[in-house]
DNA sequence: TCTGGGGTCCTAGGACCC
DNA sequence: TCTGGGGTCCTAGGACCC
């Protein structure tokens, strides 16, 4: 009988920051996303005043001030890294582990003596030697343990970790919770099973799998059998390539001069590339997309997207941008106030197994471009990222340009900005 | 009156996740 | 004034081939 559990950081981006500033021990945090936006990570006291995830945070300034909520832009630098040093003591505590998210893992806990006494020890590890809290929840699935990960953090009765299999009644759990909080069911689906009366996980295993099977596809019927104990989802080991890669942003003012367009594609591009070449991989293919704001009809609304093939696979950062600003030419309409812009790599592949093209360069030419890259690579990790950058991204003042008001120092990665003692 | 069958590949759209 | 960023998978439909 295979048995997963699911470790998940408690409200992790706010407990980051909590976690150099200890006089915000009891006070409301929350992070905001990408240009001070909306709240992406709350506290829970922050829950507790009723701030919503996602609530945009212009419409929630006056309670944030009211209630002495401690309001941070994102840092995800400092997010990563504290969320590496996590799983490496994960790593160090149980046999096998898939890291699923910046804030979550699976691990097989198949035959190990006492599988609760040691996720209390993990929890409480992790806890001293990083300072951030987590929760347990211990299944026969991964679905199930995700599910039951709730109930740890919800109830802190169980000091942090619930296990299904310590004679638990599943159908007690899974009657209480909503079926759209299964892991897997997601709104639109939710509300179709509410319009058919069902409610709860097991109301929804419950219903006849052919119904599942045609209405929800195969994944669905995959998170039916889960819930039932039937596992269908295994550990993960290795994380798999990615297929894809993504570079977006909203702007922190509206654009609509081409000029600063190109420049904010350009950046994005740059980025996406760089990403490229760490996992080492090439693309054969660059989409740009452009859009207006969402929230806001009175003004004219746009959205395009074009595709550019490349001759060849490649992660030569000036091939790619020449792509990306002919694929920006496509779908660019001149007279409407742009808010986002997006490059994303496709068509993934490693460098070291590619596809010969008739249309490769010659060996050499290949080579030298390789080798700029490299050169390149290697003087932004060893001074900084954007000490050698591409002069069209490098206008200071562009409307473009990421608002972040509220950041906190880079306490882990940046030696600037180390926490001082004493 | 009547218009094959089967396979592959690509794309767009929809759904989900954190 | 002001609403994030980065991914995956499935399915249907069309193009194309023999």
């Amino acid at each position: 009988m295979p048995l997963f559990a699911l470790v998940d950081c408690n409200n992790f981006y706010a407990s980051c920051e909590r976690l150099f500033r200890p006089e915000l021990k009891g006070r409301p945090v929350v992070v905001l996303s990408n240009n001070d936006g909306c709240v992406i990570a709350r506290s829970s006291e922050a829950k507790a005043l009723g701030i919503p995830m996602g609530a945009p945070a212009f419409q929630w300034e006056r309670q944030f001030r009211a209630s002495g909520v401690a309001v941070f832009s994102s840092n995800f630098p400092l997010y990563g890294d504290l969320s590496a040093r996590i799983m490496t003591t994960l790593e160090g505590l149980a046999p096998r582990v898939e890291v699923y998210s910046i804030d979550e893992a699976f691990l097989d806990l198949t035959g190990v003596a006492d599988p609760v006494a040691l996720c209390r020890e993990i929890r409480e590890r992790v806890l001293r030697w990083v300072g951030i809290p987590v929760s347990i929840g211990l299944a026969r699935t991964k679905t199930l343990a995700k599910l039951v990960n709730g109930v740890a953090k919800k109830q802190p009765g169980h000091g942090g970790v619930f296990s299904l299999e310590q004679g638990r009644d599943t159908e007690a759990v899974l009657g209480v919770t909503d079926v759209g909080d299964v892991w897997g069911i997601g709104p639109r689906h939710s509300k179709r099973l509410l319009a058919r009366g069902v409610r709860t996980a097991l109301d929804f295993v419950r219903l006849p799998g052919d119904w599942v099977r045609r209405e929800m596809s195969v994944v669905g019927l995959c998170t039916q059998l889960e819930l039932a104990g039937t596992s269908c989802l295994s550990l993960e080991r290795a994380p798999a390539p990615h297929k894809s890669l993504l570079c977006s942003r909203t702007f922190g003012r509206l654009v609509s001069e081409p000029a600063h367009l190109r420049e904010a594609v350009v950046s994005y591009a740059v980025r996406a590339v760089e990403k490229l070449r760490r996992e080492g991989a090439e693309a054969t293919s660059v989409q740009v997309y452009i859009s207006t704001p969402r929230h806001r009809e009175n003004l004219p609304q746009h959205s395009g997207q074009a595709t550019v093939a490349l001759p060849a696979a490649t992660a030569h950062t000036p091939t790619i941008i020449a792509a990306a600003l002919r694929a920006l030419e496509q779908c660019f309409r001149p007279g409407f106030e742009y808010q986002k812009a997006g490059v994303m790599l496709l068509g993934l592949a490693p460098a070291r197994a590619r596809q010969i093209s008739l249309l490769d360069l010659d060996p050499a030419e290949r080579r030298r471009q390789q080798g700029l890259m490299a050169a390149l690579d290697a003087v932004n990790r060893r001074f900084g990222s954007g000490t050698l950058r591409y002069a069209i991204t490098a206008a200071p003042d562009r409307p473009w340009h990421m608002r972040q008001l509220r950041r906190s120092p880079r306490y882990t990665t940046s030696w600037d900005e180390l926490p001082r003692v004493g």
